[in-house]
RNA sequence: GGGUCGGUGCCCGAGCGGUCAAAGGGAGCAGACUGUAAAUCUGCCGGUUACGCCUACGUAGGUUCGAACCCUACCCGGCCCA
């Protein structure tokens, strides 16, 4: 995967602090072992869904960045803790996922995680693991033995992520969740062992377990490890970020598609799109700066936005795939679609969302009403007859706030789809089979 | 196991026999403004064959002309006790 540029050979402690992805740091010697490339670090992702999302991505880059400064990354797909449920940043108990569940997400996931970073032989060359593998194989009394031992209850529960749920009126912790910090204790501690790793990354709400590893490895073993974390990234709104109002956004095209992914980046506000830019590119400071000067001075230029859009949906799917993106923004939000020739249509309505009905379906006439619900571009008929009494509904761009408005094959544009839009930005294409 | 408090719409949270599809807030949606922004203002915000009907206040029953509100059992959660 190559990402728009290579860094420069600075310091990776110096770039890691303009860009402000350090939060705490268990030593400070973290910063001269990074700049040495001495650094075997990790990072887990619970297979909590069926893709990874953005949420991750600022992770897996920050391992990217290690890595092209000579350390080496260790990605580690938690197939066993997953079953478990990690209770940070949770305020309530967590529903378990079933077995077969975890089991087709870590396959997915592993699949994903190996195109961020760098497998090809080399010192920094990157490692793949399953936490399953080791504490599946784990036994109760030697777990307790092993493990319990060193860490006592009292620091347990002063761990945020524990003593927020002690602390809520009406939500308790499992103890199921409760161990969850043990055992990705065990898990720094295995790598340690065995992959000769000294680091574990992760996002502030992950320092509690990444001290408990600490804890443990520095109790059973005389080896000197470290922790750090990158700030929780936060919205505009001051709440977490990688979920838009539809959902999460997952890097999985068949979950989130490329335009919906380019577009979740597009729209950032002023106010983040600098800090985004920081967390989740390579460009260089200077580049950034330039940036931040255009939101400042042209914001409705969107510049900014749109180099972050572009060089994550490059990074996350490929050229090709930013352009059926961007064909397809640029041909919905540039107008008189219904004046643009059959073949531009097509190519640009490539990435479009689009949902298919049959021709004999328009032949005889469907309401707007009822394409709208079924298509799903609304929730339910109800909604989309609101909408289209509130003049949100448009037909091809043209706004239609007729409630017994019924589309036939006249509606068809030039390459023979329809375009319905619901709002201002909500696009979707209607595709005709026969 | 005992005691106690509680389970309300996407979330928080009022309601405690009729006037409750259920106050208020948040989120969300749409309109105006705009930059595919923010803020602000306005409307909407269970479903539907649409001024009617259906489904809803943990689950199942019961009392009543009538229940989210009363009773019974059960399920789930918090706290305390064992």
């Amino acid at each position: 995967m190559s990402i728009s540029r290579e860094p420069s050979p600075a310091l990776l402690s110096n770039e890691l602090a303009w860009r402000g992805l350090v939060y705490q740091t268990s030593d400070d010697d973290v910063f001269k072992n990074l700049d040495a490339g001495e650094v075997t670090a990790y990072i887990g992702f619970d297979p909590t869904a069926s893709s990874l999302h953005v949420g991750n991505l600022v992770q897996l880059i920050m391992l990217r960045r290690l890595q092209l400064a000579g350390n080496t990354p260790i990605v580690l797909a938690g197939g066993a803790t997953g079953m478990i449920g990690d209770p940070s940043g949770k305020s309530s108990e967590r529903v378990l996922l079933s077995t077969d569940q975890i089991r087709e997400n870590v396959t997915t996931i592993k699949g994903q995680l190996e195109e961020f970073l760098d497998f090809s032989p080399s010192s920094s060359r990157a490692i793949l693991v399953n936490n399953y593998d080791w504490l599946s194989k784990t036994n109760i009394l030697d777990f307790l033995r092993d493990v319990g031992k060193y860490m006592t209850v009292n620091q347990m529960i002063a761990k945020d992520s524990v003593k927020s749920r002690m602390d809520s009126r009406d939500q308790g912790i499992s103890y199921t969740e409760f161990s969850y910090m043990l055992l990705q204790a065990t898990d720094f501690l295995h790598l340690s062992d065995n992959y000769g790793c000294n680091m574990q990354l992760g996002a502030s709400d992950q320092w509690g377990n990444i001290t408990a590893g600490l804890e443990l490895i520095r109790k059973t073993r005389a080896r000197e490890v470290f922790g750090m974390t990158t700030p929780l990234l936060l919205k505009e709104d001051g709440t977490k970020f990688g979920k838009s109002e539809a959902g999460a956004i997952y890097l999985d095209p068949k979950k989130t598609s490329q335009y919906d992914f380019y577009q979740f980046f597009y729209r950032s506000h002023d106010s983040v799109v600098s800090n985004y830019l920081k967390f989740f590119t390579f460009l260089s400071q200077d580049e950034i700066l330039d940036l931040e000067i255009s939101i400042r001075d042209a914001p409705e230029k969107r510049e900014a936005q749109r180099e972050l859009a572009r060089l994550l949906t490059r990074f996350v799917h490929g050229e090709s795939g930013l352009e059926l993106a961007e064909s397809a923004a640029n041909a919905l939000f540039s107008q008189d679609i219904t004046l643009t020739s059959k073949d531009v249509i097509d190519v640009a309505l490539a990435g479009a969302p689009t949902h298919l009905i049959p021709k004999s379906i328009l032949v005889s006439g469907v309401s707007l009403v009822e394409l709208l619900a079924e298509s799903g571009l609304t929730s339910s008929r109800s909604d989309a007859r609101k909408l289209v009494q509130q003049g949100g509904a448009y037909v091809n761009n043209i706004r239609c706030s007729d409630v017994d408005r019924v589309l036939t094959e006249a509606d068809l544009l030039s390459n023979g789809q329809i375009l319905l839009r619901k709002g201002k930005k909500d696009y979707l294409v209607i595709s005709i089979i026969e």
